[in-house]
DNA sequence: AAAAAAATACCCATAACACGGTATTTTTCA
DNA sequence: TGAAAAATACCGTGTTATGGGTATTTTTTT
C-alpha cells in the first residue's frame, strides 16, 4: 500500500531557520515540503485549493502579516489545514491566542528535533500537540481567581442579575425590593470594586466567573 | 536525611473502593493516609489545622456534600491543600468545573496504579495532573467557536469598543467617526444578534472570544 | 456613467443609568 | 434594652442609551 506523504507548507521570516527545518524533515519518512512562505502575504498568495499542504508550520512574530493574523485568515478559508505553531513566544498571551484560534500544535524553536517529529506525527494523525507549558497556561488561564474583595449573598445576587439584559428595574422586581436599593446595590459595587458603569460590572463579575457565559 | 511521608486523605462514599486505595496506596514509599471521609461533611468534621493532609483523593458523585461543592470549601478553607480528583466521570462539564476550582489532579477510578501513583509524585511534587481527556476538554472550551454571522471591520471594531466602559460618544471619538453613526452600528448588530441591549452585546462578544477580559 | 448598496450621519423623544445627597427600617452587638 | 451598623429606600437632576424614522455621502456594481 503506497501512502501518500504529508504535505508541509513552512512559514517563517528566516531562510536559515526554514532551510535548517526542511533540511530536517526530509530526515523524516512520510512527509514532503510542498512550499516556503516568508510571512502571511506570501503564504496567501502560495495557497491555493489545488495547492494546499496538510500542515502548515508557521511562526508567530513577521513582519508584515504575523502569524496570529495569518492563523486566523487560515482558519477562516482554509479550515482543514492544520497549523502548527514554532515560536521562541513562550508567554501565556501569545500562546493562548493560538490555541484560542485552533492551531493543532504549539512547539518552541529550540525543541528537541525528535519531539518535533512527535508533534508532526500526532498532528498528521488528527491529534493535537501541546507541550507542557502551554498546558500550564490554559489551566492558569481557566481557574477561577479568588478576588480579594468579599461580596455578601444580595451583592453577589444583584452581581449576576446585572450580568443580564435585565433594566434595573426588572432585577428590582426579580430581587423583591424596590428600585432605589438596587441603587445602592449599585452603588455599592461601583465604589467597592473601583468600577463606574454596567459594563464594569458585567466586565468584572465575567472575568471573575461570577456569572457563567 | 528522613522525609516526611506524603499525609493523603480520601472522600468517598464506597468504603470498599476506599479500602482498594488504602492498600494500593500502602505499597507506594512515601505516602501515609491520614484519615478517610465519606463525603464532604465527614471530611469538613475531620479536618482542620492540625490534621491536615497534603493532598485530598476526592470522588464527585457522593450523597450529601458532592465533591464540586467540597472541591469548593477545600479552595476556601484550606487553599493549600492539593485535591485530586477520582471520578467515574468523563464528560467536559464534571471536567471543567473541578480545573476551574482549581484541583491539581484529575483521574479516572479505571486509572493505571502506575499511573495513579505518576499523579501522586506530580501532585507531591507541586505539579498538576490532567490526563490526555481533561485537557482536550480544556482545549474545545478554549477554542473560538466560529460565529454563524459575519461581523464586517467596522462592525467588529465597535463590538469590541462596546464592550469596555467607554461611552458611545467616548467609542464615536475613538473610531473617528459621528455618534450618530455608532448609533448605527449598535442599531446594525441590535438586529443581525438579536440583542437589545449593551450589556447583551458585552456579553455577545465574550462569548464568541471577541474581546479579552 | 448611472443605479444600487453600503456606510455614515441627522432628528426628536423617551427610557435607563449614574450621581450626590438624605431618611427609615431592620439587624446586630454590647 | 438601647445604640450602632447594615440594609433598604427616598429625592431630584443630569447624562447616556435606546428607538423609530429620514437624509446624505461614499463605494460598489451593472
Amino acid at each position: 500500500m503506497l501512502t501518500e506523504p504529508i504535505k508541509i507548507a513552512l512559514v517563517d521570516d528566516h531562510r536559515l531557520f526554514r532551510s535548517g527545518i526542511v533540511s530536517l524533515i526530509s530526515n523524516f519518512k512520510g512527509y514532503s515540503i510542498l512550499f516556503e512562505a516568508s510571512d502571511g502575504e506570501d503564504l496567501i498568495r502560495k495557497i491555493s485549493p489545488k495547492n494546499k499542504p496538510d500542515i502548515i508550520l508557521l511562526d508567530i512574530n513577521m513582519p508584515g502579516m504575523d502569524g496570529i493574523s495569518t492563523a486566523q485568515w487560515l482558519r477562516n478559508n482554509y479550515p482543514e489545514v492544520c497549523v502548527i505553531v514554532l515560536s521562541m513566544f513562550e508567554d501565556a498571551e501569545k500562546v493562548l491566542a493560538m490555541v484560542r484560534i485552533g492551531v493543532k500544535g504549539y512547539l518552541l524553536k529550540d525543541a528537541e528535533p525528535q519531539e518535533f517529529e512527535n508533534a508532526l506525527k500526532r498532528v498528521a494523525g488528527g491529534e493535537v500537540y501541546y507541550p507542557e507549558f502551554v498546558t500550564r497556561h490554559l489551566i492558569n488561564s481557566f481557574n477561577e481567581s479568588t478576588p480579594d474583595i468579599k461580596l455578601n449573598g444580595r451583592e453577589l445576587e444583584f452581581l449576576r442579575l446585572a450580568g443580564t439584559e435585565l433594566t434595573y428595574k426588572e432585577i428590582a422586581d426579580q430581587m423583591c425590593v424596590s428600585a432605589r436599593t438596587v441603587d445602592g446595590y449599585r452603588d455599592q459595587l461601583f465604589e467597592k470594586l473601583q468600577i463606574k458603569s454596567r459594563v464594569g460590572l458585567v466586565l468584572y463579575a465575567i472575568k471573575n466567573k461570577m456569572i457563567e457565559l
